[in-house]
DNA sequence: AGTATAACCTGTCTGC
DNA sequence: TGCAGACAGGTTATAC
């Protein structure tokens, strides 16, 4: 569901909101996860002192304890008074305020993790960071550094899905990007030409970037923290697109298999 | 070592 | 109307 655009508008969104409360009870609904969801309980009486992301987790420090939400493909967190609970809701935290935080996941691709900072005084070394590569919206993203990571026999849509080289870009903004970049999802990471690099580097930040500006991606799932829809799927401009024609050149949007994932392109500007 | 595939789940849509 | 199959924003263990 989410990727880096939309977790970071809801860190954005319950930090201004949540920050400084204390967690009064816990609910969960016991179904299984990927990882399993234990000792949520020890949350009564923490205090939530600020909220991070790496990659598309978001991370709640609280006194003790590092508590890490991931919302998979149809994960989403509600913030407010009197939620509901239904079919698909998984973990509840009821703060002081009376208001609370939900986290609904039907099909259960997410995870809830929670670890004790006496045993990881960063959450950057969480063991599910491990494997991360660069954050694409921080100072470290250089031109060079993005250079130094530019290889492999990988096509250049994987590449750009592979969290361990740069992390946050999903299968739609991947698309995206090449759009803009006018590149070929079949090219090999290897066979980039020289000119183009700079100009994926560049959509990178740009389409993260404008994403986040236009409220992240509402397709079937995602809502913001108060339940309202992001606008970034209006500016798509091959994403869901097939059989229709491209905005530029006219030519034919399709829709391909690669690793398993959709890819959709202009079979004519993206070479 | 690096890359591709299968598996984890439920809901929704398409075509017969 | 029913039903089978494909597909969905992600990650990761396993296989090659």
């Amino acid at each position: 569901m989410p990727e880096l655009p939309e977790v970071e508008i809801i860190k954005r969104e319950l930090s201004s909101q949540i920050v400084g409360s204390t967690i009064n009870s816990t609910f969960y609904s016991g179904k299984k996860f990927k990882r399993p969801i234990f000792g949520l309980d020890s949350l009564k009486g923490q205090t939530i002192i600020s909220l991070k992301r790496r990659n598309k987790y978001i991370v709640f420090e609280t006194n003790d304890y590092w508590l890490v939400f991931h919302l998979g493909m149809t994960g989403n967190l509600l913030f407010g008074t009197s939620l509901e609970k239904g079919k698909h809701s998984h973990v509840m935290l009821n703060i002081d305020s009376g208001q609370q935080l939900l986290f609904q996941d039907p099909r259960r691709f997410g995870s809830v993790d929670l670890y004790s900072k006496s045993n990881y005084k960063n959450y950057l070394m969480l063991p599910i960071f491990n494997k991360l590569g660069i954050e694409p919206l921080s100072n470290s993203f250089t031109f060079e550094s993005f250079i130094d990571i530019l290889h492999g026999k990988q096509n250049i849509k994987s590449f750009l899905m592979d969290s361990s080289k740069v992390c946050g870009i999903g299968n739609i903004y991947a698309c995206e990007i090449l759009f803009r970049s006018s590149l070929s999802p079949f090219l090999i990471v290897d066979n980039i030409p020289e000119t183009s690099k700079t100009i994926l580097y560049m959509n990178i930040k740009n389409v993260l970037s404008l994403a986040i500006s236009n409220g992240g991606s509402s397709i079937s799932d995602f809502v913001h923290t108060n339940g309202t829809s992001g606008k970034m799927q209006d500016f798509y401009n091959v994403y869901g697109k097939n059989g229709e024609i491209c905005k530029i050149c006219h030519g034919l949007i399709e829709r391909i298999k690669q690793n398993g994932r959709s890819t959709y392109y202009c079979i004519n500007c993206q070479k």
